[in-house]
DNA sequence: AATTCAAGTCAACACCTGTACACTTAATTT
DNA sequence: AAATTAAGTGTACAGGTGTTGACTTGAATT
């Protein structure tokens, strides 16, 4: 009867508070300050909460930021993970690619800026757990590169160097989508399209690439 | 006899504390936190002046920000402009363009490390001025490849999304490089040949592209 | 029905923040 | 030599900060 909610670590009914600093977080920094600029009193005013409430739940900022960075790329990780299964890489479905991507981007923009913002401004843990995230999303393109029979002649180092462009182009177009205003739909378009004849022309460099000269 | 300081406005003989003020600014930046994260006090603390010795140089903490971005680029325009005036761009000195700048990295990293956080997580007045910056050096760098006969029938779209490509890979990668320790050569010449190959790769993608479809 | 306990509140603390104001001092101008 | 002025100091205040401890409460466990 009761026993829907199972055991032990039963779910927060309805105290969502949690949930409610995470999102009172997110908003801050979306309209404020990077989050390493927010004080723990205005998440939690913002969450409607007094400051000492937020102990129940984090032990301190740093840790809800870490369980903030968590959730943003649960969610990516997931999106990515639907694009990749789709199809081996080719110049047809870039586009399509590149659309579903930036359509994602824009309806998870606050995590979005969360997250680059605190590639470069975070505390050192946070990098990290961002820089080792971003690197994991290119060794699974590496990976998907290597299924290409177009590209069976490329050794690995100079797989994983093409991957790096990309996503290293990808990271930068999604951060200039970020600093427009959610409304500018035709800057958005010009930035898709920049998008994509940019990875067209790396698409057109991969295929002139031979791994000779081995790693000298 | 004492007109060697001219005039109205004669530079800060002794007192050169403006000068302590950014010096102290960016080493906090540096080995602490992003500059928005700074407070006037511990910057007047580590210049070893008293607070409200600040205002004698500096309206607020914002305003020091933006001297320290301008001299930031400064110098980096100069450095750029002796580069740029060497040679036209080939591939035969991709290379050794690539040494001159990431060297220039390496000697100015303070500098590197301000403005790459503020890139991202500082204020919108900051963020808009350093991203003027870059798109000033993309355009200079579209230019420069106009004047590339390989590149004639290139519209000037297609070559800003080219110059956009490099300045993109270059940023990310210059960002790669400020993570590492200060004394990782290996890290560093590790970076310096991805970037080699990544630009080589565009250069061969810049080969293959073709204008035609006008701009849809 | 009694008990346990997670999740909330309130009051208080020691500290750090930006800035105003009045004062000194040494150098430059007159 | 006298006057001015840029650049430094010390004190003070009102407000925000993280964190403590003791208290309340209502729902889940027993």
């Amino acid at each position: 009867m009761t026993k829907e909610t199972t055991s032990r670590s039963r779910k927060p009914k309805r105290g969502q508070t949690r949930e409610a600093l995470m999102a009172a977080a997110l908003e801050l920094v979306v309209k404020k300050a990077p989050f390493s600029a927010l004080s723990l009193r205005e998440v939690t005013k913002k969450a409607g909460v007094v400051p000492t409430a937020f102990y129940r739940h984090f032990p301190d900022m740093s840790a809800l930021g870490l369980t903030l960075l968590d959730e943003s790329f649960r969610t990516l990780r997931h999106m990515m993970r639907q694009v990749r299964q789709e199809e081996l890489p080719n110049e047809r479905m870039l586009r399509g690619s590149l659309e579903v991507y930036f359509n994602y981007v824009r309806n998870n923009r606050a995590h979005f800026l969360f997250v680059s913002k605190e590639l470069a401004g975070g505390t050192p843990t946070m990098r990290n757990a961002i820089r080792r995230e971003i690197r994991m999303f290119t060794n699974e393109l590496a990976m998907d590169m290597a299924r290409f029979p177009f590209l069976n002649h490329v050794n690995a180092e100079d797989l994983q160097m093409m991957a790096g462009l990309v996503v290293n182009n990808v990271t930068a177009l999604t951060q200039e989508m970020l600093e427009l205003e959610e409304i500018d739909e035709t800057g958005q378009r010009e930035v898709l399209m920049t998008a994509e004849k940019q990875l067209r022309l790396i698409y057109f460099g991969v295929g002139m690439w031979r791994s000779d000269k081995s790693s000298s």
